[in-house]
DNA sequence: AAATCGGGGAC
DNA sequence: GTCCCAGATTT
């Protein structure tokens, strides 16, 4: 057992040195803040998809004081498409708890780290080990299914037992002098040899001992419990237009989209038509008797979330007249590229720009 | 403990 | 369609 777990750690640290050709614009990063960055924007995406969102947060805040500084809309601007907004909602406030309550110099403590917003288990130890060396152990989705394979372990990864199990396996294997390299390696070799499909079992350098290997277990491991329901929803989005302005507002509720912006926006029980919508309960809220000219209607466009399937429809309509008062406010059409919107709606955005070329 | 929060790429 | 990605937070 012992033994297993010696090879584990040299064989990785070793394939790390000689094999892992992954490069990314963090590795080696020796600022803490760009580290913490990266790692923020990392959760739940994918590095390519990442990517140029680090660049250009970088560009635009090269410290947490700058970040600091930075007006929310602008912030959200920028973070517009990246989705999980709630991310760039606590990665504001923590850059604010650090260039006030840290004077603008990243913690280097642990829990200092893991008590700032946004940052839990896994971005506190991805700190601590790239940023400050300290022997934490990194438990991401590559670890959960190295470590459950490599060790034939089928405990529920997204359960509490297997996080705690998971968790103290992970920091036992932790050679506590290379923390930074030996995180690296587990997630790189994750990411790039023991991977979800069709692993590169026939190249791994661990595959003499790999416990899944050898029970054949590989395509059955990491195990998860939990399976998700998908929810179907129907937006009708309204653009209304008064002389050069269109009513938006920004969104606050539990729901999805927090704190970013949308136009006005009816969610029906099933999909609706212009003549179903005119009876709507909402609709006649917020129209009263203002007359208006339908100017274009969408073709029903869907967009696959994690939880749910949303089914959007656009009117373009024209008033002569303000509505009633309401929850929205009119903003100039020309200052719309200040607003973070959701992906359904600058698609729709960026289809009616084409339009008119 | 379970539910939610986006968007995209690979299959 | 399904899975899952350098997870965190709320309920």
């Amino acid at each position: 057992m012992a033994d297993s777990r010696l090879f584990f750690t040299e064989r990785l640290l070793e394939w790390n040195q000689l094999s892992n050709t992954r490069t990314m614009p963090w590795k080696g990063e020796k600022d803490p803040y760009r580290i913490w960055l990266s790692e923020i924007i990392l959760q739940q995406t994918r590095v390519e998809q990442g990517l140029p969102y680090y660049q250009k947060f970088i560009e635009h805040y090269p410290t947490a004081t700058k970040l600091a500084q930075a007006p929310e809309e602008e912030v959200f601007r920028l973070w517009q498409g990246l989705g999980y907004y709630a991310r760039c909602k606590n990665m504001l406030a923590a850059a604010r708890e650090i260039a006030t309550t840290y004077k603008g110099k990243f913690p280097g403590n642990y829990d200092q780290i893991k008590a700032l917003k946004g940052i839990g288990a896994y971005t506190a130890a991805a700190v601590a080990s790239f940023g400050f060396h300290l022997p934490y152990a990194v438990l991401d989705g590559n670890v959960y299914r190295v470590l459950s394979r490599y060790f034939a372990i089928d405990t529920p990864i997204d359960s509490t037992a297997g996080k705690k199990q998971f968790g103290d396996l992970a920091q036992e294997l932790l050679p506590a002098d290379q923390s930074a390299a030996y995180n690296q390696s587990v997630m790189d070799f994750g990411a790039v040899v023991c991977k979800p499909q069709q692993p590169n079992c026939t190249a791994c350098p661990l595959n003499r001992k790999c416990q899944a290997r050898q029970q054949q277990l590989i395509d059955v491991l990491p195990v998860k419990s939990k399976k998700l329901q998908i929810k179907k929803r129907y937006f009708n989005h309204f653009l209304v237009e008064f002389k050069d302005n269109i009513y938006i507002r920004k969104r606050t509720g539990k729901d999805i989209w927090q704190n970013l912006h949308e136009f006005i926006l009816i969610e029906t029980p099933e999909a609706a038509e212009l003549d179903d919508l005119r009876k709507n309960e909402a609709f006649r809220q917020l129209f009263g008797k203002t007359p208006f000219t339908v100017i274009n209607v969408s073709a029903p466009q869907k967009q696959q979330l994690t939880h749910q399937t949303i089914h959007s429809r656009f009117f373009t309509l024209e008033v002569k007249q303000a509505l009633p008062p309401n929850d929205y406010q009119l903003v100039s059409r020309k200052t719309l590229d200040k607003y973070a919107f959701p992906k359904t709606i600058t698609a729709f955005l960026q289809n009616k720009k084409l339009q008119l070329f």
